[in-house]
DNA sequence: GTTAGCACTCTCTATATCCGAGTGCTAACA
DNA sequence: TGTTAGCACTCGGATATAGAGAGTGCTAAC
């Protein structure tokens, strides 16, 4: 348990370091902060919270720097979220009130707001659209035996792709069973297509073997998840100017870690509703550089949901930070109600 | 004009400051070219270059670099075009031999591909599609006065669009009109569609003045090229290992420069056709570090162009770079001419 | 419990020094 | 006349050294 006292100054240290980067003193924090304490106090104080684990000392004679634990504990219980200031939310919003955009271009869009207003980059896992439903399925024949076939989804989202025709397959035949599909499973989830257009072959080409098996393997390509979610990027520039990436080599392992998507995949997967922080990631991330993530899932109304994430050092403005992400995560919720 | 062994000599230095990044002395170009000489003997000729214009000093006593002058003499007549390696000719034309894929992405992976191959960045336009034509235009009404509207290109590429609907026009009609251009307008080149919907809304319109304006400038809002031409980037993290980029703010610039894509389009709109090189970027770029460009325009089929450049350091490996852009060259000419 | 004082530690910066690679020039050589 | 050996000179980069500054832990006094 720590004192009021330590508690202060643990906070001290943390916001010291987070805006200058440089280990923090006791004489700074003497006269800095508000405590009428002398730096030998705070010397005491603070060799006890090293001791425990909060603090620590990058070489002996140089001042604290805080630990993930000492990161933990102000995130936890001394933070205090800023208040978002009132134009950076009315920016957010203004995302939103432009209905003509797709979902993924909407989000494109906030990664790079939020990338500007923090100055870190941004990650966000593309809107997963298991639960999104059909509107309708269309092939547009191009005339050499390929067609493109165009999903629409109410969401408004358009998956399209080139398929070549089996041949088997008069184009009277495919226009026969797309007004089928259309007619019969307009509504379906489009997690639940793929299963319910077997089940509407099987009861329609029963009598041909042969092409049934054609025609569902057609299908099965077609809606095969055209290349796995996405990841968004933005704001890798950002990360340029913080002395955590002064070194080159640093920064190729963040552009690797970017380009590959795959370790950020699985933290982002795997966060929890809500806001969170995720405080030293390095090991997980595959990283030298000391970094933090804070995330957000949100819902887009009762049909999408995605997980968005900025990235910092892991001395980075958690309050704002913080901050910045629940009152984005409030506009989604209250977005989602009226109209989609 | 050079001698014979000016021209020797200009060329092992190029070559060995390309390999090296490291200024070219008299000694290494005398131990390692074939050339009997000795050091003191190139030592005057290199004064001679120098004079001319095709060498330069960072400083007295250090080895010569080439100039821009040096360079593009050496491109223009010194260089032996590599005859690209068999494997990756394979490789580039796997890329187009699977026809499903979507021109973009074709494109996209082409560009991974060369990055991987050269170890530099690749940059390439977003193929003009001003001569691909119409196949369909389609509407998807959503429920709530919205709708998605697909258009579909001959070449198999799909532009699709969030739009609202203009409320003065009935669904009726506007099913009605989409059929009137799809019946009258199919296999009209893109480029001219804005301008022959708006003589057929005039035609079929002329009786409600108010709501042709309204339909005119809805069909305008949907037809404006959606976001210019995209500008398709790869490799960036392959100029990181280089010695040009040991610095964090030179890769900074180089990250602006690819996110800002503005001085990279004027450079690549502006590339003559075949394969160019263009010598020392910096200024034209906006960079403080030496980058030369390699370029080549190409056709898919009749239809579409593309330009696509590979970024170096100035003294990157042209020998291969060029000859794997002419390669390239080949295979898209090649490849237009059966199916699309 | 708090604070002043002090010796000590360690990093960082600036300065001096040295080494090597490379040059230009001169004079000798074929 | 072109080529080469020799040599003094230059300059950048690496290495060593000294000193400043910031911070600590500990002791002893308040």
């Amino acid at each position: 348990m720590l004192t009021e006292r330590q508690r202060a100054i643990l906070q001290a240290v943390v916001e010291l370091y987070i805006r200058s980067a440089e280990p923090v003193g006791s004489r700074t924090i003497a006269r800095l902060s508000g405590m009428r304490l002398s730096p030998a106090t705070i010397r005491n104080e603070m060799a006890d919270l090293e001791e425990m684990g909060y603090l620590e000392q990058p070489h002996t004679s140089a001042g604290r720097v805080p630990s993930h634990k000492g990161y933990r504990y102000y995130v936890d219980h001394l933070l205090l979220t800023e208040s978002v200031n009132a134009e950076w939310v009315k920016a957010l919003k203004a995302r939103f009130h432009q209905r003509y955009a797709e979902i993924d271009e909407t989000l494109r869009q906030t990664a790079s707001l939020l990338s500007e207003l923090t100055h870190y980059a941004v990650v966000a896992l593309g809107p997963e659209v298991f639960t999104t439903r059909l509107v309708k399925l269309e092939f547009v024949p191009l005339g050499d035996g390929r067609a493109v076939a165009v999903l629409v989804t109410d969401s408004g989202h358009v998956e399209h792709k080139l398929v070549e025709l089996p041949p088997q397959l008069s184009s009277e035949e495919l226009r026969n069973l797309v007004e089928m599909v259309n007619a019969e499973l307009k509504g379906t989830p489009v997690a639940a297509l793929t299963q319910k257009i077997f089940q509407l072959l099987a009861r329609v080409m029963e009598s041909n073997r042969e092409v049934y098996l054609r025609v569902q393997r057609f299908f099965e390509d077609l809606l095969a998840p055209s290349g796995e979610t996405k990841l968004i990027v933005d704001g890798t520039r950002e990360m340029l100017s913080l002395p955590e990436f002064r070194d080159v080599d640093r920064v190729r392992e963040l552009l690797r870690l970017f380009e590959e998507g795959e370790p950020l995949f699985r933290v982002l997967r795997g966060a929890a509703d809500g806001v969170r922080v995720h405080i030293g990631l390095e090991q997980d991330l595959g990283l030298d550089s000391p970094v933090s993530l804070v995330t957000t899932t949100v819902a887009f109304g009762s049909d999408l949901r995605t997980t968005i994430g900025i990235i910092g050092p892991t001395r980075m403005d958690y309050a704002k930070t913080v901050g910045l992400l629940s009152a984005l995560s409030d506009i989604f919720d209250t977005w989602g109600e009226p109209g989609r």
